[in-house]
DNA sequence: GTAAGTGCAAAGTGTTTGCATGGAA
DNA sequence: TTCCATGCAAACACTTTGCACTTAC
């Protein structure tokens, strides 16, 4: 957490920006939160501890993470974007519940070897967490 | 072809739903593109034809060959959904690029069987096209 | 004739942007 | 003191909805 902080603000003072209140909250945040989150959660979490940001610093400041490669942000199959933060090493990709939004992460290295050797073979590069499976989680199948 | 419009009518008539021309335009417009479309795309291709449909129109009559199982509606890690027919028994997978939008569709038997196993430890089932696979295709990488 | 479908325009989402004010360096 | 960042509200892009009119059955 500390080591993100550091990179953080090396980044920002790199590319003569401002090191404020507000983004350190927002990386902090992140980085505490396990998972995916979306802007507005992450607003809303926050909010509960008397922190207030408005919804564009939010935005802005999650865009300058995925730039500097500390976040990633995707559309997991639903109405908005996730964010979640990078932890190097750990790969792992996702199920995607098209019933309740739930996100699975999982992480298994055959489909992982096999998923490379498919994109090489269509010259495409993958990139991070970039598998994805949709489909029904177990409480979805149930309530059927 | 033929054989989805008869099931789509088929399908109305059972839930007293109405055949209009602008129902069985859609389908056919849907059933003879290849590949993904939006609903913009499908009112352009119309309009060039001449033929004219309401946006709403469009999306209402989408969400019905969704339901009745004829096509598939999915965010493709973009900003907005996209329909494709569905062809029984002809599986594939996408791989999309968040590059420039570009869907390639695939078809590998490891893959997919890899697939179905983990779905299974994570009591997930996964939906008829299910997988998914982010990244950059070659144009975007040479364009980096 | 009646219920359902259509087009239109308005309302909804979630995200981005322009601009005046505030704050880090 | 100088830019850059912030908050606000307006703009955006895409999708959905309400309503008066039309059409299938």
């Amino acid at each position: 957490m500390k080591r993100a902080e550091k990179f953080f603000v090396q980044y920002l003072r790199d590319n003569n920006l401002k090191v404020t209140k507000e983004r350190l909250m927002l990386l902090e945040e992140l980085f505490n939160s396990s998972g995916h989150l979306d802007a507005d959660s992450l607003l809303f979490q926050l909010r509960n501890q008397g922190k207030r940001v408005s919804r564009a610093t939010i935005y802005r400041t999650l865009d300058l993470l995925v730039q500097c490669g500390l976040a990633r942000k995707s559309r997991l199959g639903r109405e908005h974007y996730v964010y979640e933060r990078v932890t190097p090493g750990k790969r792992h990709d996702h199920m995607v519940c098209t019933g309740c939004g739930r996100i699975i992460e999982f992480y298994d290295s055959d489909l992982d070897e096999r998923q490379r050797d498919v994109c090489l073979e269509h010259s495409f590069r993958p990139s991070f967490y970039s598998l994805q499976i949709q489909g029904l989680c177990a409480e979805c199948q149930k309530s059927e």
